[in-house]
This record gives structure tokens, C-alpha cells and sequence, in this order.
DNA sequence: CGCACGTCATAACCTGTGGGAATGACCGAA
DNA sequence: TTCGGTCATTCCCACAGGTTATGACGTGCG
């Protein structure tokens, strides 16, 4: 088993392949050439791959270390996607500017989002927490949040909002499973009837299932297995244990590698909307109006929702 | 910025997570109780951020641990499709099973299908080569390789084959862009005639793109910019420098994401099958055939047309 | 009721990786 | 030839991270 590599170098060697030149990659992540040298030599000695080819006028990707580099840029991306969340998280108290989303949101798409902002705004502190939908709005309501972002089809009193996103729960199943070649889409009943492996009662994803069954009148027969969380689910389908309802957030790099499977489904309407919320009254301030245009643009073409203003009425505790 | 945190505190973390225990995380990875305690507060003091709740009877994670750990989850999951990627292209030499691919399978497709494999077939030394598709066949001829992977449509002369996958070129454009809200899919004679963001003649993605578009019998007019590699052609059209057509494999995620935005097309075919290639005569052999069946089953089950059909009905809230 | 076993934290020590500064070797362009 | 650019090498140092040993604290069983 290769050791595992550290970020720093590959984050180097992404550079290094941008820049054709140890030297300036080196200094672009603010470090010496040697330090650089050394680090790419170890990279290259554990993996038992070269990945440079250096010459006195620079140094260029080998095509086996453009090969990795494509694999390192994939990972790069995701440990940003991380540490912009972890950012959101810190600043929670002392933030510029506060925002509180559901699970969903937050593990998908704030992440990138945030990114973007802080690309745009100079020093912003974004703050975030996570909690559930009807949570959000209470914060949102009473001011301690600027911008809040649900996935909940409930009623929103007093907030005004905008659909950001929209997300669809697919259904999946393992290549081998013999609803993978199946042709024809499967109904609302059949849905109901079959035992799916999904999270356990009261979960987000769960609770769609159910809510878009019922209002097709059916009622869903037990599951198939209740796991705990959403990449368990996630890997007992990949195994074949059977089909369930996930988001398809979650599930398009496994759809696009070929670990999973979509059956189309019919009769049932399985999306769901991902929204901000904010003050009646207030518009959205500078970073808020910044990322909720930014979000908005992103996620869906900009649908925007009818205000709901109804009665301002006050129901702090 | 927070400094990047490591690897190993990353999979720690996570395995924490799991077993709801530091000590038997610790011993899982291979090391000692107190190491895994220091690595998880090194982790917490970096981020600012408390992901474990300690106890005497075990550890658990926070809310917000448990978010970080779903990140986590997937840079590693990048992390082993590296690894795995790495593992096979140093074997190439000492293989006892060799394979030869064309870059976006090598990219993004093999590295976890020889992970699925090594799973099932201990000790396997699996050795990779990226060629282009005319080398592959080539040396499959040759026997030089035991398996190859190609996504040509060209002529298989005494090769025996079989379709592992089928990948498809999208039309995609960044959010902001004036096709991201378009109704109407482009046409092949509108497609020809923009100026596309595009790979440098004689790419793969190129090829197909003219191949498909000679087809209807429509020559390409000039790209609008003509970039080194996927990623950044990717990065540009999100920046809105306008549409571009990229595999499927490669865009997955900025679509789920929103990141990008796909525009549909008519009149013309951009699906390309990838293939997997072998000698004539002898069936391949174990591990070869393990391999094959396991690709199979991952990929070529007919691809769901309906997931289009979905989309088409956004029409509802 | 107390003892054994489980958890995690702390302390002391050691090793080795990785960083920095300075220097050398080499190439190409002016 | 000389200068400006590459990368490699060496030496030294610091500190992150590991291990072992130990302690403190709960839980559950006899």
C-alpha cells in the first residue's frame, strides 16, 4: 500500500504543471525552490513514478504526472471545498456575515458558494451554521442570521425567499441490480411497495420520500435497511444490497463513474427546492445580496419565488 | 487562510467517526491511541473548530464534526482514486496485469475500477499505460497488453471487443451565461457555427466533436479559445468566456454542483462508446476477465434517457 | 460495594521529515 | 563571454508527530 501523499505537495505539483518552472510554483505557495525540489523528489520516491521531466529551462509534467496531476487538481478542489466550509464554521460568533443552512446546503453546495464570495469580497467573515429547516427560519426571524437557506416546502411566514437551487431525489441502484437495465420507469406504487435502503425516520431526504408519496396517496412500505447516515445508504447500494431514493447531489460522481445506476421513475414528483430566506423588510445587505445573487445564478435559472408577505407578525419567545 | 490540514488526520477523523472510538480508530490505521487523540486536537486547533465530543465511554462527533467529515469523505475518496491510479502506473513493468488506456478512461474511470478489483483479487499488480486509442490497440495486438480501453470509433481489425461504457459530450455554459435559461436545445448548424472554448486540434474531445458534426454534413467554425487541457477549458466556461462541449465524466459534478449549467442539443450525436479491447482468440484470462465484467457492470447497462426527460418538467413549485 | 476493564488525556522523550540559506552546476540568450 | 535563468546539493535547525508509561475518570460486573 503507497503511503498516502500530503496535500502540500500535490497542491506543488498542480503548480508546478501550471507553471512549467519548480521556482516560481515554489514562491506562488510562498516556499523556497529547494523546499519545492525536495518535496516534489519525495512525492516522486513514494509514489516509484517520475513525474518531472526537468531540464535547466524548467520543468515540465512527464504524461504519467500529467496523469496524476488530473487526479491531484480533483482532490485540490475538494480539500477547498473543506476548508471554506470549516472557515464558515469558525467565524460562526464573529462573523460579517451569518448564515445557517440545512444539511443538504451545507455539505453541498455553501462550501462552493462561499468560495466564490470571498473570491468577490475582500475579508469577509462568513459564519454558518447548520440546522434544520424550520430552526433556520426561527434565526432568520429574529435576526441573528442575515441569510438562511432551506430545503423545506413549508410555509414561510414573514420571510421573503428565492429559490437557489433545485435538487431531485433519484432512484439508484448497484450496476449489477437488475432494475439497471431496466427500461421502463417505475411508478409511484411500485415505489411504495418495494423495500428501499434509506436513512432512518425524520431524516431530510426520508422525509421527501414519504411526503411525495403520500401525495400520490400511497403510503411507503418499510424499508429495506435504515442506516444512519447518507454515504452509508450510498454504499450499500454500490454493494447491491438494493435501490434507494438519494439526492442527486449526492450521488452524480457516482452516477458518472459508473458505481451507481439511475432508474427513471414516473408518477411522483421527487424534486425539491433549495431556497433562501431572509427578512421581510430588510433586503439582503452587501455580502448577503452578493451571495444570494451569486447562489441564484449558480444553482437554477433564477425562478424567483412570489414573496410571501404575509401579516409582519411578531413571535419572538 | 487555515493552513491544509493532512490526509491521515483526515481518515482519522472520519474512522473516529465511525467506530465512535479514538482507540480502536487509532489501531485501525495503525498507530497508537495518544497519536490519534494529538491528531484529532492538532485537527481542532487548526480548524478552530471542536469535532469530537470526548468521553469516557467514547468518542462521538459534533454536529459540526459530522460536517467536516462528510468533506472529508470525499477528498479522500479522491485521495485512493489516486492512489490506486498511482499504484497501477508503477507497476506497468512488473504486471500481472496489463492494461492500456486512453486518457479519460485512465482519468476517470479505471482508477476505481482497479480498486473494485483489487478488493476482490488479493496481491494483484495491476501496471497501466495512457496511450491514445491507435497505440492501444496496437500493443493489444502485440500482446504486449492484456487489456485495453479506448474510446475510437474506429475499425477493431482483428480485435475482439466490448462496450464498457458510453460516455457523452455536453453542451455546457456558465450559469450567468444567455444559454443557461434557453429553452430550446442548439441545433448541430447553431452548434458549427459558435466559436466554442475547445481543446487544441487532435484531442480526443476535438476529434469527436468535428467527427459528430461532419456527420450531419457541417463544418466547425473557429473556437473561441483553444486551451491545453479539460480542466482548463472547464475552469474558463465557468467563468462565463462561453460554452463549451465536455464529457460527461468530467462535468459531473460542477453540474450537480451549479457550478456549470447544461444546455441541451439536438441533431446531432455526442454519445461515444468506450471500449474495452482484447486479442482474438484468447479469452482473457482471470484476472482480465474479472476486470472486464466488473467494467461492464459498471457502465454499459443502456443509459437512462429518461433522466433527460426529468428535467424537462421543471415546471412546478 | 468495590474491582476490573474500558475510555481518553498528559507527560517525557526521541526520531525524522521538511524548511531555509548558501552554494554549485548547467543551459540559453544577448 | 557574461549574465540571468533554471534545478540540485549540502548543512543545519526546528518542530511535528510518534511511542511508551502513566493517570484520571466512568461503566459494568461479580
Amino acid at each position: 500500500m503507497t503511503e498516502l501523499p500530503d496535500i502540500e505537495s500535490l497542491q506543488l505539483l498542480v503548480l508546478v504543471g501550471e507553471h512549467r518552472s519548480l521556482t516560481t510554483a515554489a514562491e506562488h505557495v510562498g516556499t523556497t525552490q529547494p523546499a519545492a525540489s525536495k518535496r516534489i523528489s519525495a512525492l516522486e520516491r513514494r509514489f516509484g513514478v517520475r513525474l518531472l521531466d526537468r531540464s535547466h529551462t524548467g520543468s515540465t509534467l512527464t504524461s504519467d504526472g500529467r496523469l496524476v496531476c488530473s487526479w491531484a487538481e480533483r482532490v485540490i478542489e475538494d480539500v477547498n471545498l473543506l476548508v471554506e466550509g470549516v472557515n464558515a464554521l469558525r467565524r460562526e460568533r464573529t462573523a460579517q456575515l451569518s448564515l445557517a443552512a440545512s444539511l443538504t446546503v451545507a455539505e453541498h453546495l455553501l462550501p462552493t458558494w462561499i468560495g466564490d464570495l470571498r473570491r468577490q469580497v475582500a475579508d469577509l467573515h462568513v459564519g454558518l451554521q447548520v440546522l434544520n429547516s424550520t430552526r433556520v427560519c426561527e434565526l432568520v426571524r429574529s435576526g441573528e442570521i442575515d441569510l438562511g437557506f432551506i430545503e423545506s416546502p413549508r410555509r414561510l411566514r414573514s420571510l421573503r425567499s428565492q429559490i437557489v437551487a433545485r435538487d431531485r431525489l433519484v432512484l439508484v441502484v448497484a450496476p449489477g441490480h437488475r432494475w439497471a437495465r431496466r427500461r421502463r420507469p417505475v411508478g409511484a406504487a411500485e415505489l411504495a411497495t418495494t423495500p428501499l435502503i434509506s436513512r432512518e425516520s425524520g431524516s431530510g431526504t426520508r422525509d421527501t420520500v414519504e411526503q411525495a408519496l403520500l401525495a400520490t396517496g400511497l403510503t411507503p412500505v418499510e424499508p429495506l435497511l435504515e442506516l444512519g447516515s447518507t454515504t452509508a445508504v450510498r454504499s450499500s447500494v454500490a454493494t447491491g444490497a438494493g435501490p434507494a431514493l438519494l439526492s442527486e447531489l449526492v450521488v452524480a460522481s457516482d452516477l458518472a463513474a459508473g458505481n451507481l445506476r439511475e432508474v427513471a421513475t414516473t408518477g411522483i414528483d421527487l424534486h425539491r427546492t433549495l431556497r433562501a430566506v431572509w427578512h421581510t423588510g430588510a433586503a439582503p445587505s452587501g455580502a448577503a445580496a452578493e451571495l444570494l445573487a451569486l447562489a441564484s445564478r449558480a444553482g437554477s435559472s433564477p425562478r424567483t419565488a412570489s414573496a410571501r408577505d404575509a401579516k409582519s407578525e411578531r413571535d419572538r419567545s
